[in-house]
DNA sequence: TCAGTAATTATGCAAGTGTATAATTAGAGC
DNA sequence: GCTCTAATTATACACTTGCATAATTACTGA
């Protein structure tokens, strides 16, 4: 028989997953989840819509699986920025790598926008994102204290957790600008941005 | 016959497609714009599907009606803020204005990233998002200007450029953090935090 | 080399999608 | 009141969606 079904190599389940993931991430990046459907994704990873069924038990969990692997990915990037040098330039570093590309990334902003909903009304998407922030928000709080101790300047607790989630909103909403503009700025305009703006906030200068 | 066809009453064309424009927004909001459905929209402004039809030629045109009217409403609402005092005042009072309710609202953060495909993708709303956009960077250019000018201080039209998109974007980054974290800030938090931050971008206190 | 197994493809289905068109009926004008 | 028009509803259609299941085929290991 002339059977032109279709020729296919069988890959390890992690490899698998994995393509799965990134395509779905692409599409998710580029239509919204809505429009991430089953038979695009697989079009994408080089599969047919049934492999998704045999490793993931739903779209959704698919859907899930890849926002968890995004912010993971994510916070891998800034964990790498900085790790030594004085307190106030590990901070420097951080909230440069912060607005910097790669991690200033329209696609990511479009994964960011794209997640939004889901991320505020299915639970378990809610945690994850819950997760994420916290950690950065931790971060940064905690190089700010050492950045406070190195000046010989003392905060209260409380007044760390002001300035840890000021400056995180100033971080995080220049990225979104930045992933969202990408035109509106020079290079190195949106650091420089955050630096003096994280600066105030803090009371000492960054630059 | 007991024909149990649904009963109704006319509207005048106005009053029918703002309902089905503030039903659509709501819908986008909520699930994105493939989620907002003709009739899901239809079901929320209490008509049949078929009547979008008779007032927008295409569920696409009705997307790009609610997309400028959403965007008219934000320029409306900030428009309205500070029109009297110093030059100093006025854009305190922009910028408190921008950051604190009505303005930072969680579902005009969710309408903002249910759109963000489209702006990005269908020129026609591309187009309304960069009008939308440097609206308020002008406006607010303007009011740093005028803030230098009573100051006594000058600045060059490329810096005072500078000046006005990087306002704007800490600006715009902290309303997008407001709305989609409502529960981060405490009362009046974020308005603080980008009054300091843009004090410290011009070079002179707002607080 | 040759099963056996599970990775992969192919096919089918019911529900939901936007759009087109026909059928009704509310209300304005006389 | 009566008519007529267009606002509104109802129905139909082709296509897409996620999911289920059956049919194949690439590779493992003896």
């Amino acid at each position: 028989m002339t059977d032109d079904r279709r020729k296919f190599r069988r890959e390890s389940a992690e490899a698998r997953k994995d393509a799965l993931i990134l395509a779905a991430l692409d599409l998710v990046a580029e239509q919204g989840v809505r429009g991430a459907t089953v038979r695009g994704i697989a079009e994408r990873a080089n599969v047919t819509q049934g492999l998704i069924r045999h490793y993931f038990s739903s779209k959704e969990e698919l859907i899930s699986a890849a926002y968890e692997y995004h912010m993971k990915a994510m916070t891998d990037q800034t964990a790498a920025s900085a790790k030594d040098g004085s307190a106030r330039d590990r901070l420097k570093g951080f909230v440069t790598a912060s607005l910097t590309p790669p991690v200033v990334d329209p696609r990511a902003v479009a994964l960011w926008a794209g997640f939004l909903n889901k991320t505020q009304q299915d639970p378990g998407m809610r945690e994850i994102h819950r997760r994420t922030y916290a950690y950065f928000r931790d971060h940064l709080e905690a190089l700010i204290a050492a950045a406070y101790a190195d000046a010989g300047l003392s905060a209260s607790p409380a007044r760390l957790r002001h300035l840890g989630t000021a400056a995180n909103a100033v971080i995080d909403g220049l990225w979104l600008e930045g992933g969202a503009l990408p035109d509106a700025f020079e290079d190195g305009e949106l650091a420089q941005i955050g630096l003096e703006a994280v600066g105030a906030i803090l009371g000492f200068s960054l630059e």
